[in-house]
DNA sequence: CTGTTAGCGCATTCAG
DNA sequence: CTGAATGCGCTAACAG
């Protein structure tokens, strides 16, 4: 081809060198002292004839890649794509590289996906989100190095850095109960439904742990299911209004499911927050230019991705990773009203 | 079972099945053919031993990697997340993957990350907007196949895949227009912006053309810089409302400045769309959620990225790579109302 | 149709 | 500190 680019081979600057292929694999990688001056000659050669060394030959001989296989769900998801960020940053002065690789949120694509992954010799795996069954996790993990971000794995300790969506789904609750909210309805997402299972799940478990600490008994008519998406939380307005029970609040797991929320009050003329208040989960960018902005929880997706970086880099090179436990913060904006 | 997974090679498979080594690889990537029982005898032996080819020798070996090495901007922007899905399917059937790294819209990132896929052997490169000089992404073509998604490049003919930008926003100002608007304000984002300029200077023209053509003098008042984020929108309606020149309809050259130009709105008390219409552009995912839904222009995201993926793999192949032109569509919701 | 023979470009022993 | 030799796992001529 016309890739005079992988054209110059180690053996070419060996010669310009006047030195053995060795030593200047050698000088290059650092894996040896090489004199000085063989080091300059080399060096001098190597962007002379722009030499880029060719990854195949190194990971071939060496058994390393270099690259870190990382599995995400979803470009375009504001919360992974903030984990994306930070696993970047964390990668951005070392020699590692990652490979990213979209799950799309079902186990057989994930699964095929990490496999792929295997096969390009990654040095170790960043499994982001996702539904794989913790079993398949771990025999990957079996297989080399891996990392669990943004999900929690019981059969995999110490290899998972994720965020307390409990804490966070109670301070967001507590939030409308310290101004004077009591009927706070909560739209949540069932506990089969395809995604992010585990949080969505201890987001509700939050909510009511929150109701129930001041006394008030979790009541079943106040929540309601959707499916994550905008169109669902319309939906469950309209399914909570119809049951009749009164509410003056709303906590949505997931910013989403508030938009949609927001959009359906508003088209039944219910005002945010001066009726209802409404509180989100994601910190999502819009969450702040809606009307009103929406009360929501930012969850730290670059610090997050960050950890998860330095995790799998300290897992490669033998260490015992440290995993940093992460809370979210509320974030308060207007969509939430004292009640009167 | 710890890396035995690494450990299998053609000559485990070969012995097994009682064939050479080529055989095996023959019989694999049916580069010549083989007869059935021992393609059988070969296929039995690839899974009961759970073999899968080491990427990095196949490569060395036939100078190909099956990668197409894709610079894309900023995960987490809709618009160009929907071209990385349309990538991922265009690629889905075929052998190839694809290895994404983000320039983040800096163009020294950009070539480093483009040689970084240069270095990977990528059989083929796809760009995906950034900002890299026209002459720099020349250069990397003439190394190796390469298709431009997102962005017009006038040095590369035939090579470049994007949506008439023009066209679009030209459509998006008629439909103000057709409606009674005179007024027309215009948000966009200054030449030297460093972000998808063209683009964004392509949109202006539409709208300004869409005005002279029905006898309307662009208004240099009514025209407006923003930064393309949310937070501009704020300010360019501040800075509108400051000028004092009357409008009845905004049409902003992305969605998120739109959004923040509804809140500015909402803040004055100005409401939309009884007192001002408003149009975005992109259609990201909360458009029609916002309050009102906005009106706003669809990029074929999905659709781009396919036809990029496609050219690629054409390209690769030595075919000429049909490059489609692709419309927007405007995409009509509550944001807008007839002047009165 | 199939086995044999050479490398692909580099890292890594092993002797000096 | 350095060169020569060997092999990583696979594909691609080359002969049958």
């Amino acid at each position: 081809m016309t890739n005079q680019h992988a054209k110059v081979t180690i053996l070419d600057i060996a010669q310009r060198a006047n030195v053995s292929p060795s030593t200047v694999s050698r000088a290059l990688r650092g894996s040896a002292a090489v004199s000085d001056d063989k080091q300059k000659a080399i060096l001098d050669a190597v962007d002379e004839l722009n030499y880029r060394p060719n990854i195949f030959a190194q990971g071939l001989a060496s058994g390393q890649s270099m690259t870190i296989g990382v599995l995400t769900q979803n470009f375009g998801s504001p919360f992974y794509d903030g984990i994306l960020q930070g696993i970047l940053d964390g990668l951005d002065q070392t020699n590692y590289w990652p490979l990213f690789v979209d799950g799309r949120w079902q186990s057989a694509l994930e699964e095929r996906a990490l496999n792929m992954l295997l096969d390009r010799q990654v040095d170790g795996l960043i499994v982001v989100g996702g539904q794989t069954s913790g079993e398949t996790v771990q025999a990957f993990a079996q297989k080399t190095p891996l990392i669990v971000a943004a999900r929690k794995l019981d059969n995999l300790p110490g290899r998972c850095i994720y965020v307390n969506n409990f804490e966070a789904a109670y301070k967001a609750t507590k939030h409308l109960i310290d101004r004077g909210h009591r009927d706070i309805a909560h739209i949540t997402a069932p506990m089969d439904y395809a995604t992010a299972v585990n949080d969505i799940q201890e987001r509700k478990r939050g909510y009511k742990q929150a109701l129930t600490d001041v006394g008030i008994e979790p009541d079943p008519r106040l929540i309601v299911d959707g499916n994550l998406r905008q169109q669902s939380g319309v939906l469950a307005v309209e399914m909570l209004l119809g049951r009749g029970r009164p509410f003056s609040a709303i906590f949505a797991a997931n910013d989403q499911m508030a938009f949609g929320a927001r959009l359906a009050l508003y088209r039944r003329g219910i005002r945010v927050p001066d009726d209802v208040s409404l509180v989100g989960f994601d910190d999502e960018s819009s969450a702040a230019y809606t009307i009103p902005p929406l009360t929501t929880v930012k969850q730290p997706a670059l610090e997050l991705g960050l950890a998860a970086a330095k995790a799998i880099l300290a897992l490669i090179n033998n260490h015992t990773p440290t995993i940093p436990v992460f809370d979210a913060e509320l974030t308060i904006r207007e969509s939430v009203a004292r009640h009167r």
